[in-house]
DNA sequence: CTATCTTAGTTTGTGTCACGTACTAACCGA
DNA sequence: TCGGTTAGTACGTGACACAAACTAAGATAG
């Protein structure tokens, strides 16, 4: 087989990661937009405009989108303490059970991915990925993931 | 920043991939999903059912997704010579040439993403990522990507 | 050869997801 | 308090995915 380039590598990757994680979430009746959702909430309490920003969508997406989410118990809208027209998105006990629940499985795909790569390798790529992750952050303003809320 | 662990890397690596093919996909009026089936329409011409493997979607979705990209003009239905049931799915010159232009953007995306990186991390990881393709592309009987069509 | 079984694909109905536009309510600055 | 902005929702549309029911054609048993 003919090296891949790094392009259609990470494509390719992407594509993988991103079956595992829904068939993952699907265990569970969510979907991988939903369970995205989750996770941009494990740490944070945003308004549904920050939410916009943070998932990318058209501020009429997140509300069908929370909307759903409430119905399955997932979330909360807390009005704002500071602003009536304003509402917080709140994570719900049982989300944060689903939340464990998917990452076991999700954790259990990539380590039998990455389990086939020897150790160095293994620690090398998660080296890397976390510098890529860390350079995109910093070159741009808004960082999905970090832990500030 | 605390250094982020191989599972939650990956997963954010993967959105932020699938990100920036979609965005370059929108720019062409294509979904992610409709590029992703043009990708693996570019060295094949599979029959309804292999694109359903090969995509993991149902049947039905399959007949869907080429219902609306035949419409574009992307694919065409061919009659199988040998299976009067059977159609086979093939591209369209428009849509290799769609192809190319997708391809560039996101091209230019990943050079930015990891050109932050110096130069042996990038080799490094291009090179880690093929590994870790190769062995699960070994492990698991279909691989989306091979050129074998 | 035909009755039956299986396979390929479509149709139909349902639900999710995303968008743009239009709207309401609330905030804010002059 | 008036006019402009901001937060969020409502509504209509289209893409996407599924399951179940269906048609047509291939395969197999007798």
């Amino acid at each position: 087989m003919a090296q891949i380039n790094t392009v259609d590598g990470l494509a390719q990757l992407s594509f993988l990661i991103q079956g595992a994680l829904e068939r993952r979430a699907a265990e569970h009746d969510v979907s991988l937009i939903q369970t995205r959702l989750l996770g941009v909430l494990r740490d944070r309490r945003p308004t549904m405009q920050e939410l916009a920003k943070l998932l990318g969508l058209d501020k009429s997406s997140v509300t069908g989108l929370i909307d759903r989410a409430e119905r399955r118990g997932l979330v909360t809208r807390v009005p704002s303490p500071t602003d009536r027209r304003s509402s917080l998105v709140d994570l719900t006990d049982r989300a944060r059970e689903l939340i464990v629940a998917v990452s076991a499985g999700f954790e259990a795909d990539v380590t039998a991915m990455v389990g086939r790569l020897p150790e160095q390798d293994r620690t090398d790529l998660t080296d890397l990925i976390g510098r890529l992750l860390t350079a995109h952050a910093a070159a741009h303003g808004v960082d999905l993931f970090d832990t500030t809320g």
